[in-house]
RNA sequence: GCGGCUAUAGCUCAGUUGGUUAGAGCGCCUGACUGUGGAUCAGGAGGUCGUGGGUUCGAGCCCCACUAGCCGCCCCA
């Protein structure tokens, strides 16, 4: 027999039972606080016309779209006019244009499905992976950006995550400072690609990038102390012993402000993306989620429809984001030719699994067996009866297993031991003539005979509904399980 | 797209300056155990050394290309 190659394609991959179990977990608890946000649930194709996602994401976004070959006679032209999706925003953004008149004045709405980007896999990155979009269309108020600041942190506390920053920008406070540095129009995309290594390159790399990318030296020097101010009010407040460290984080932020209304002075555009900065934190203090937000003035991001508040979520043991978003009140405007506002964020389902799996963060029950009993099979002759009494089990709500072939004893034990599941049911002669069954539990090794009826008061400790409730738990470090188990 | 590292049994890895028949641990299968898993013991299966070329009397080892994976850059969820 020949033996094929059985990777699954570059990038791409194939989940198996213990996998999908830890998405499905993951993608509950987000759903569920999504949800409680009063979001509704969107679908969309796979695949959209090609016009739909080319120009939305800037050069870059452009070449990393999977695109699909026209089919039939038109083939041989190598045109492509399909593609796969790169993003869910830009096809809610059609979808929204498409059904103005179904849709609700705000449209609220989350989407959990996959996208594909021909990017170089790395840890965390893959060419098709899960986003977890929520979005508010219909509105240009910093509600907005509050809530669903509000709703992704919970998300992440859902899933026991307590160390995640939430960085906030603003384009139009990055456009302020830029004008207000000198640095000419064209060059605002080389500035803000250098500023944005601030955390990784330091100030030096910055100011060495600056110059690299054509940035004048007074402005670069202008743009250098404001940073280097913002990091000093970091260091000053490290040195302090705060009896909270969420209380550095809003000291943090008030200066942050302060020193962005300075620098950008009456330019009014950068000023009204300040104003907005300052409504973020103060509507994020009524949810309590302001104690993780951090105002980060280096960020940018990468995608080109971003015309307002910018929004990164990040822990310190992962390189790239947990999820990012922000406003883009023209992306709708592209397919209706008339703008309606709108803000959105996105989780990133494999880079929070890649951290929780690390931290060993899932909870225990997770990886709990297939079933809760297995019912062997004696003999040939008596397969009937073990198939009538998975049913009898069944339908008193236990998840059951028959082991399919009339195997020795061992075999089967060693079978059911092998895949973790907690009981044993065996229906031999002698139980058959007493009208009992015999059942084992495996954590302990004891094993008894009841009648049939009976069966359900020695499979105890095991509860559907209360497993799937403590799955929903927060994971408790005790509570959590090797990765890759 | 750029730079560095890696690829040997199902898994984790040894493998000497290039030299007969490539090893270990774990796992798997069989038996000790005619109605019972985990522990122990005995035995067994499983590798064209990622793929393709080259150097050499001889390559798991050296050289080249390709593929895949990891780390960094770029970018991003």
């Amino acid at each position: 027999m020949a033996s094929a190659k059985t990777q699954p394609a570059r990038g791409m991959r194939d989940f198996l039972p213990a996998d999908v179990r830890k998405r499905e977990y993951v993608i509950g608890v987000i759903k569920s606080v999504y949800e409680r946000y009063g979001f509704e649930p969107l679908e969309t194709p796979a695949v959209e016309n090609i016009e739909t996602l080319m120009g939305k994401y800037g050069e870059e976004g452009n070449q990393l779209i999977f695109k699909i070959l026209k089919r039939g006679e038109h083939e041989k032209t190598g045109e492509a006019d399909l593609a796969l999706r790169y993003d869910l925003t830009v096809p809610l953004a059609r979808v929204v244009a498409q059904y103005q008149n179904e849709l609700p004045k705000f449209f609220k709405r989350y989407q959990i499905q996959p996208v594909w980007r021909a990017d170089r896999p790395a840890r965390g990155r893959f060419r098709e992976f899960y986003q977890c979009d929520v979005d508010v269309l219909g509105s240009k108020s910093m509600v907005v950006e509050a809530e669903l600041i509000a709703a992704a942190s919970d998300a992440l506390v859902a899933l026991g995550f307590n160390d995640f920053t939430i960085r906030v920008n603003h384009r139009q406070v990055l456009t302020g400072m830029l004008d207000q540095a000198g640095v000419p129009r064209d060059k605002h995309n080389d500035a803000v690609i250098a500023l944005d290594k601030m955390d990784k390159a330091g100030p030096e790399g910055v100011a060495k990038e600056l110059s690299e990318r054509g940035i004048v030296d007074e402005s670069a020097v202008k743009l250098m102390r404001f940073f280097e101010g913002l990091a000093g009010v970091q260091k000053a407040l490290d040195l302090v012993d705060l009896k909270e460290a969420s209380d550095g984080r809003l000291a943090y932020n008030a200066d942050v402000l302060g020193r962005l209304v300075e620098f950008i002075g009456a330019h009014e555009i950068g000023a009204s993306g300040v104003d907005d900065l300052r409504q973020i934190l103060q509507f994020a203090k009524a949810s309590g989620a302001d104690q993780r937000i951090k105002l980060d003035p280096t960020l940018a991001r990468g995608l080109a429809y971003y015309t307002g508040a910018i929004i990164e979520i990040n822990v310190k043991d992962l390189a790239g984001s947990l999820g990012g978003g922000g406003r883009y009140d023209n992306l709708v405007g592209m397919f209706l030719g008339r703008d309606v506002p709108a803000c959105g964020f996105s989780l990133g389902l494999e880079r929070i699994i890649v951290v929780m799996s690390e931290r060993e963060m899932f909870p225990a029950a997770l990886v709990s067996s297939p079933a809760d009993v297995m019912v062997t099979i004696w003999n040939e002759d008596s397969i009937g009866e073990s198939i009538v009494l998975a049913s009898e089990l069944r339908s008193r709500g236990f998840r059951v297993d028959v082991y399919p072939e009339a195997d020795k004893m061992g075999k089967q034990f060693k079978y059911a031991s092998s895949r973790d599941i907690p009981f044993v049911a065996i229906i031999g002669d002698d139980e058959r003539a007493r009208g009992e069954v015999a059942i084992k539990n495996m954590r302990s090794g004891e094993q008894r005979s009841v009648s049939r009826n009976n069966v359900s008061e020695l499979i105890d400790g095991v509860d559907l509904r209360a497993r799937v409730a403590d799955m929903r738990q927060v994971g408790e470090a005790d509570d959590s399980i090797k990765p890759g188990a």
